[in-house]
DNA sequence: TTGTAAATATGAGCGTTGTTCATATTCTAA
DNA sequence: TTAGAATATGAACAACGCTCATATTTACAA
């Protein structure tokens, strides 16, 4: 539930009676959670209107398709989350980067794991609507891992195979997100973007003495 | 083209005889093409069937449903990925970190720059099925990135806006999708992989003193 | 060469889906 | 009270992924 005006870009039109209103927040609530318990997928705009209660026709009136729903829903959690950001963000405004950097990603992933519906609609979002279920890797990229994580440990057996695989994972997964970024910039761009990839991973791996 | 013999795990019926596997590939090629021109789910079986001159219903002969055509494309060019990186890893065995990682990230860059179906296949598979946009980052995420890369320029000024608006999308592209990773795993695994996302980007963070 | 059973090919048609729109109802304000 | 604007409604539509009864082709023993 929010008495947050929803924003008119998503939006077919803006419900300007309290009636409608009511309506438009109540819809968003039911497909909510048959999002949770469905996916994204398998609602039907039917069912999203016969559990609120409502016709099909009415969805429509408010939103122009089945993915404004989504996308109205995903903005409740972004501007709670960016919320949460601009606040803890003040706070740590003259702490040391290590601090910094700990209390940032602690609260992110707080924030994910408090509220049960922002994984479940953005996962859906961005894995389920992936198709292939996106948590599992494919094959080569697993053996690719695993020939990264052996690579480490022959490097530097001290650091263990557990740890070298979890490495490699952090490696792997970091390089390929900003790689896939990087090719959706002009080409300049782009280079600067892999050029700082590499300055990530590198500053990474050198904490390891590999 | 590719006359490599398709896994059986995302086939209906391995097809026994020339002709059949012939008319998959050819399947496959055109169903390739018409990925990258309208995008997967713009791409209807029809579409396929049509332009590959062959009926639907042999479409579902080979393939269980549309999702296994994507599936079986992105199979194609995983293996090729898969390959290009054991060669050069083989390479590579005894250079030192930077050079590695230099050589690596350009060569995975290439290889999607060479392979067109590659990112049109792949991206779809990851970006248009996401629905929204993946590429698009929402407008709460831009201001995130902004604040970022402000709170970095205030604490070394030397960089300059654009470098830290460069940095601040790195850290918040690898950042978030650690995180992501993270929820798909169990709680000790996650937690490791938590404190390995910190690690990541505080050391890439010192190299700019911040 | 012929006969026959297995393998393969075919496309009209089925069940569902997201979406529309003509019509009915409710609200606003003079 | 009432005209007109706003809103509500759900039957109907077009398009989709997919099936399956039927037709055709292949493999091979007789």
């Amino acid at each position: 539930m929010t008495d947050d005006r929803l924003k008119t870009s998503t939006m077919r039109r803006q419900p300007k009676q309290a009636r409608s209103q009511e309506r438009v927040n109540h819809i968003l609530d039911v497909a909510e959670q048959l999002f949770i318990e469905l996916g994204y997928e398998q609602t039907t705009t039917r069912a999203i209107a016969t559990r609120a209660e409502v016709p099909v026709g009415s969805l429509y009136q408010f939103f122009p398709d089945k993915e404004a729903i989504v996308r109205a829903l995903a903005d409740r959690y972004f501007e709670q989350e960016y919320r949460m950001f601009v606040q803890l963000h003040a706070e740590l405004i003259d702490v040391k980067i290590d601090t910094y950097v700990d209390r940032m990603i602690d609260a992110f992933q707080h924030f994910a794991d408090e509220h049960l519906g922002y994984r479940a609609v953005l996962s859906q979002l961005i894995d389920l609507m992936t198709a292939t279920d996106a948590s599992q890797m494919n094959e080569y990229d697993q053996l690719m891992l695993l020939g990264l994580a052996e690579f480490l440990e022959r490097r530097n057996p001290e650091l263990g195979a557990s740890r070298c695989e979890l490495i490699a994972t952090t490696v792997f997964k970091a390089a390929n997100e900003l790689l896939w970024l990087a090719f959706t910039r002009d080409i300049p761009h782009r280079q600067a973007l892999i050029a700082e990839t590499k300055t990530l991973i590198t500053a990474y791996l050198k904490t390891y003495n590999v």
